[in-house]
RNA sequence: GGUCUCGUGGCCGAGUGGCUAGGCAGUGGUCUGCAAAACCAUCUACAUCGGUUCGAAUCCGAUCGAGACCUCCA
């Protein structure tokens, strides 16, 4: 086996991954604000680190994968004008913050699950640890690296830059920061702009709101990934990811807080997932440009010509490799779908397949070498697939007959692909397979229906009962009535 | 404006200093009652202009274009 090599966003460059603790990997992923509903882009990002968990967990490691809930919600704006996100969509629906929050969880699950994602190993929530994040300001204040105005308290960036690197993830530099902070509305507790908030007083308005030593407030948004990775992994732990546009601010204050608080950087790894673009723009919900995962199964939507499945949905983001860009598009998706039909297909075939021949036309080992060494490579998805697809034309040539295969060879076939396409890749999805035959078998009946009644109106009955006696006999009763004909499975 | 990333054939999307990515679409063939599928063969390519090199689409520089971040964001 060779070794996995990781892009590390730290380094700018593939790293040999090496855990920590021997067998052992601990993975946080940065979660949702669960604010709305999760559209495709965000669906993305968890997507990338749900294949990583799966080839961690493949590869042999235990693995605790952590991945929280933002459920306190962040600033909206900077400084005193902010507003908590969670408790401004309340107000507009008259409901209560945690009602949102539930809704939202909800939806986030129900949207994971139908993509055949693996469960977390913990999910924590912000608003369950408080505490924990009043502990570290705490620590930081005391450290001297933060400073309280006004029931606020704020991290000092330029302090902390004076003997750490401020910008060692995002490759900015303080000076920079300094001279291109764009000018706020409103007023400002900040001694400067590049400083952020670690507890923020709350107006009377707010109804997310806790008792700290500060007075009655709310945590800021980037301590409660430091608050959590800590608690669940420890100061230092192996694989820190999310999506492209966390890593500034959000990730380098994360290093900033850990540095200050445990004395050293947090993560070993930093991965960072690209966006997915709809119309060359970036998915986001805060400029409408973004496509929901529910209207890929009812098909409704402009940017759609049909409904897709899950499946394939899975399958067209995983062609892409996680740090790329990726463009949305109903003519890619379209593409990817009968890729992803033919690679399913293909694997159906397979289980038919039965060989006494001896001899092999295809060089299943170091197929399979290929299929890891992708993998291996920064987890490669599409150059998995294309190695996928060599092998479904090996398949689909010994169906032919123009090539053959040795009962060992297609075992180890039948298990590889057992193990890169479910999973690895993680595109069996039993449910959505299961609701799809259900739907052809209605077809299918409604087709026999009308062949019956079309060969009764012929007075060909003959025919007409053939189809009703054979499909009982099958257990399908056909129900003639006025209005037309039903039918009952037993 | 600053920082960074990217620009691949009709579409999506890998990779790379010299050797077929892959999928979809197209073309020719095999097969076929028809159709489809499958198989075989095949056409489109590396933004532009310079430079380094025996050789660059791959490295360097400039130009043009696109995007991300700098404010909540996956």
């Amino acid at each position: 086996m060779k070794d996995l090599y990781i892009y590390n966003s730290l380094s700018s460059k593939k790293e040999k991954f090496i855990p920590i603790e021997k067998d052992h990997v601990g993975i946080y992923v940065c979660g949702p604000t669960v604010y709305s509903n999760v559209h495709l882009g965000n669906v993305r990002t968890f997507m990338s680190f749900d294949m990583v968990y799966r080839y961690l967990l493949h590869l042999g490691y235990k693995v605790r994968y952590v991945r929280n809930i933002t459920d306190a919600g962040h600033l909206e704006n900077d400084a005193d004008e902010g507003e908590d996100r969670i408790a401004k969509k309340a107000q507009i629906e008259k409901i209560e913050p945690m009602e949102v929050v539930q809704r939202y969880t909800v939806d986030f699950h129900n949207t994971l699950n139908r993509f055949n994602f693996l469960p977390p190993s913990i999910e924590p929530t912000a608003t369950g640890h408080i505490i924990e994040q009043i502990e570290i300001i705490k620590q930081i204040v005391d450290k001297g690296f933060a400073y309280e105005v006004n029931g606020s308290v704020y991290f000092d960036v330029l302090k902390y830059n004076q003997d750490n690197n401020y910008g060692i993830l995002s490759g900015r530099k303080i000076e920079d920061l300094i001279h291109n902070t764009r000018l706020l509305d409103g007023q400002s507790d900040k001694k400067n702009p590049q400083d952020f908030a670690l507890w923020k007083r709350a107006e009377p308005q707010h109804i997310m709101r806790w008792p700290s030593p500060w007075g009655i407030g709310f945590p800021g948004w980037h301590l409660e990934c430091t608050a959590m990775s800590t608690k669940y992994l420890g100061k230092k732990f192996d694989i820190h990811g999310g999506g492209m546009d966390l890593k500034f601010p959000h990730h380098e204050c994360e290093i900033a807080q850990s540095e200050i608080c445990n004395n050293s950087s947090p993560v070993n790894t930093w991965m960072h997932s690209n966006m997915l673009t709809l119309n060359g723009q970036k998915m986001a919900k805060s400029t409408g440009n973004f496509i929901l995962p529910n209207d890929f199964f009812t098909g409704n939507s402009k940017h759609l010509s049909k409904s897709f499945s899950a499946g394939c949905v899975r399958f067209f983001i995983l062609q892409a490799h996680y740090r790329s860009v990726l463009d949305f598009s109903n003519e890619a998706l379209l593409a990817s779908e009968k890729g992803y039909n033919k690679l399913m297909e293909s694997i159906r075939i397979l289980e038919t397949l039965s060989t006494s021949s001896i001899t092999s036309d295809f060089n299943v080992e170091s197929w399979k070498e290929n299929c890891y060494n992708a993998m291996n490579d920064d987890f490669n998805s599409p150059i998995l697939i294309a190695e996928l697809f060599r092998v479904v034309k090996f398949i689909n040539q010994v169906k032919d007959g123009s090539s053959t295969v040795n009962k060992k060879d297609l075992e180890i076939i039948k298990n590889s692909i057992n193990v890169f396409v479910f999973e690895i890749l993680g595109l069996q999805n039993v449910n959505e397979s299961a609701n799809q035959y259900k739907e052809k078998l209605e077809e299918t009946l409604e087709l026999l229906i009308k062949m019956r009644s079309d060969a009764r109106a012929n007075k060909d009955f003959k025919l007409s009962d053939k189809i009703r006696i054979e499909l009982d006999e099958i257990g399908i009763q056909l129900k003639d009535s006025k209005v037309g004909t039903t039918f009952k499975i037993d």
